[in-house]
RNA sequence: CGCGGGAUGGAGCAGUCUGGAAGCUCGUCGGGCUCAUAACCCGAAGGUCGUAGGUUCAAAUCCUACUCCCGCAACCA
């Protein structure tokens, strides 16, 4: 009896390296409501998988001296590992390299080409040579190349452009008559003020600067762009044909009832991803869900500081359903989730092991403890059984609600609500009391019984997001899980049964102090495998910081190689020792400290973007690195004279550089 | 005046759209209980709901101004 379809995704992951606990989140939550959605009756379809291609991992293969095939094959297997070591039943698992995908993507890119939608044009940029890069107008500086302040010329670039702005009004339209289109509601705001209202620009879809990519079919200089590759996998995948013949899987199931993603990525999902639909003439997905991130205590993960949290070295920690549970209890609707050992040790101890486990436990023991483990309803009712009932019976429906809402949080308490009035129950009616008196036997018996039958319906409800767990748990109980019709009903536990002898540990109680030892470890195979990664990379400064940028999806990004210079351009720049006198901050920037910087006898204005890391404050009185010949620039409206350096480490904090020795103000570095 | 989000007992959050007795989890303190994984149950303390005004019989909730955080954008000479 189906309720009918429901077809959902999660953004494909980009193969850029193992993904960490925030990413993992996507697709235990996509679990959870594809589970819950089976379980109420729906023919659910989910799918996920991974985005395989773009000029990161080519660069990236390069460096390691493999194809770039060899790395996605690499990283897509550990996505894959990882996916099934959380007991995510998804039905799809995609890649964008295979072989069907690639060519449903050339076919409709070439349908749109012919639909006009797609047009040959060109970047027309002013370009800096050097750098090979294109600026706009209002990105110069002082009519100059911002990077490096040579002069620019008009050029231009062949490429491939969507024209956004044909279906700008008919996306507005539907996203207005829609509310559920986006959620939450803030993202919907953000999406419009910023991008819809003010006007889209036309999307160039197509690459030449790199190969790794599915090539244009009738012009072979040309990559399609990675977001309108990756995209379209929500339908290719399903077995959408550009030529009309598309399969029986995707007639059922397009358009999706829900994509879920990151925030970061919405812009994508709302506004390209519709407005490729619409120029295919197919239907738009009926929801796009923005989930928030999980931050470590409040900080980005990056592998260089060793505090990213991954999924599988929790699971080794904790096991899978705690971690299942610790991520989904987490995560906020709308703000960033907080993750720290402390919280999921906390969590772990509360929820799973003190209000779930240890209510098995007691249940089982005193089963055995009072009638050799069989479970008999004896029909002897008490003044509180009604209230027992009345909370489990209803708890299914509060579940649901919950979960219509995406309410993944919300749902997961209505489940403990349960447990939790179990545990008051056997307060109530105090079993080791009624164990004395043999004439209370079967009032005894009916408590137990009581109890048995409302921790197999709490588990049934549980199934969906501790999967294991629940079948742990009625296997202790000697019955199986019920069904979703039969949630509502109390009293269909076969009296009689026998629960188990001894009842298993489902959560052991952690000691927070005996976890931080094995966290420390980890974090320090971590930081080993990072520097060891660097070094296979060829930067063996790694461990100090390092040019090797990274950010918090990536193992490493390389910076641009840049050309040999010859001795004499070296000379042309000009370094010194420079003293901070004074320093302040740039009233019209968050970024900016303005600082006069005393070199040998005179004395430069010099801005920098470093005001995160240092306060005017500290600033004054040390002796730093500065290049001094830059041409001056205004930042923010404020003349700059100069650039003190800085390195950089994998997440942007910078560090001045000063001399090693004390030196004098305006001695030369050279 | 770039766009947006946030500020609620010690911690983490809900409630704000649709004004009407400040709620949840954890922690703390006190009590109960001993079936159970030092678990469970009950009770208490603790908040002028960022600040200042305004609307209203009534404001965490609506309006105005301000402060402080955080994203994005810009930018980081």
């Amino acid at each position: 009896m189906s309720k009918g379809k429901f077809y959902i995704t999660t953004a494909i992951a980009y193969t850029s390296g193992k993904p960490h606990i925030g990413n993992t989140y996507e697709i235990v939550l996509a679990d959870a409501i594809a589970r819950y959605k089976r379980f109420e009756g729906y023919d659910v379809y989910l799918q996920t998988g991974t985005d395989e291609h773009g000029q990161k991992i080519q660069e990236k293969a390069e460096k390691v001296g493999i194809t770039p095939k060899e790395y996605v094959d690499g990283v897509a297997k550990e996505i894959k590992r990882i996916w099934d070591l959380m007991n995510t039943s998804y039905d799809n698992f995609v890649r964008t390299t295979d072989a069907d995908h690639e060519k449903q993507v050339q076919k409709i890119f070439k349908k749109l080409y012919d639909k006009g939608d797609i047009y040959k044009g060109a970047y027309e940029g002013l370009y800096c040579t050097p750098c090979e890069s294109f600026w706009t107008e209002s990105q110069l500086v002082d009519g100059k190349c911002p990077d490096c302040g040579r002069e620019v010329q008009p050029a231009k670039e062949e490429a491939y452009f969507f024209k956004m702005s044909k279906y700008a009004d008919r996306l507005i339209e539907h996203i207005n008559t829609h509310p559920e289109f986006i959620r939450p509601v803030s993202r919907k705001n953000e999406m419009m003020n910023n991008f819809l209202l003010p006007g889209l620009q036309d999307l160039c879809v197509s690459r030449t600067s790199f190969s790794w990519g599915i090539p244009v079919d009738f012009d072979s200089k040309h990559v399609v762009y990675v977001w309108l590759d990756a995209l379209t996998n929500y339908i290719t995948k399903i077995g959408y044909d550009a030529d009309g013949n598309s399969s029986e899987l995707f007639n059922k199931n397009w358009p999706a009832d829900l994509h879920l993603i990151g925030k970061d990525i919405v812009r994508f999902h709302t506004i390209y991803w519709p407005i490729f639909l619409m120029a295919l003439d197919l239907p738009l997905p009926k929801q796009v869900f923005g989930h928030p991130w999980l931050l470590q205590g409040g900080d980005k993960m990056s592998k260089s500081k060793g505090n990213v949290i991954y999924a599988d070295d929790m699971a080794e920690l904790f096991g899978v359903d705690a971690t299942r549970y610790f991520v989904l209890h987490e995560m906020p609707f709308e703000n960033d989730g907080i993750i720290t050992w402390e919280l999921v040790v906390e969590r772990f101890n509360s929820d799973l092991a003190n209000i779930l486990g240890n209510l098995v436990n007691r249940t089982v023991s005193m089963s055995n403890k009072y009638f050799g483990g069989t479970v008999k309803s004896t029909g002897v009712t008490g003044e509180v059984d009604a209230d027992l009932k009345a909370v489990v019976t209803g708890a299914r429906d509060k579940v649901t609600a919950k979960m219509a809402e995406l309410r993944v949080v919300d749902a997961i308490t209505e489940v403990f609500n349960v447990f939790r009035r179990c545990n008051k129950y056997i307060d109530e009616t105090t079993p080791w009391i009624l164990a004395k008196d043999e004439a209370k036997a079967d009032r005894l018996g009916e408590v137990l019984y009581n109890l048995v039958e409302s921790i197999t319906i709490g588990a049934s409800l549980l199934a969906s997001f501790l999967p294991e767990t629940a079948e742990k748990i009625v296997g202790q109980l000697n019955t199986g899980l019920r069904g979703y019709d039969e949630l509502d009903r109390f009293g269909l536990y076969e009296s009689g049964k026998k629960v188990v002898e001894k009842p298993e540990i489902l959560f052991a109680r952690l000691d927070l102090k005996e976890v931080l030892p094995k966290v420390e470890e980890i974090q320090e195979t971590q930081r080993k495998e990072f520097e060891a990664e660097q070094r296979a990379l060829g930067n063996p400064d790694a461990e100090t910081s390092g040019k090797a940028a990274e950010t918090s999806d990536e193992t490493v990004i390389d910076i641009e190689p840049k050309g040999e210079i010859a001795y004499d351009d070296f000379m042309k720049m000009q370094f010194q020792v420079g003293e901070i006198l004074s320093c302040e901050a740039v009233e019209k920037s968050k970024k900016l400290l303005c600082s006069q910087v005393k070199i040998g006898s005179q004395v430069k204005q010099i801005v920098s973007g470093i005001r995160k890391y240092y306060t005017p404050e500290e600033m004054v009185g040390k002796k730093v690195m500065v290049l001094v010949n830059l041409k001056p620039a205004k930042l923010a409206g404020v003349l700059s004279e100069g650039m003190l350096l800085c390195a950089e480490d994998a997440e942007g904090n910078l560090a001045l550089v000063a001399p090693e020795r004390p030196m004098p103000s305006g001695a030369e570095i050279c």
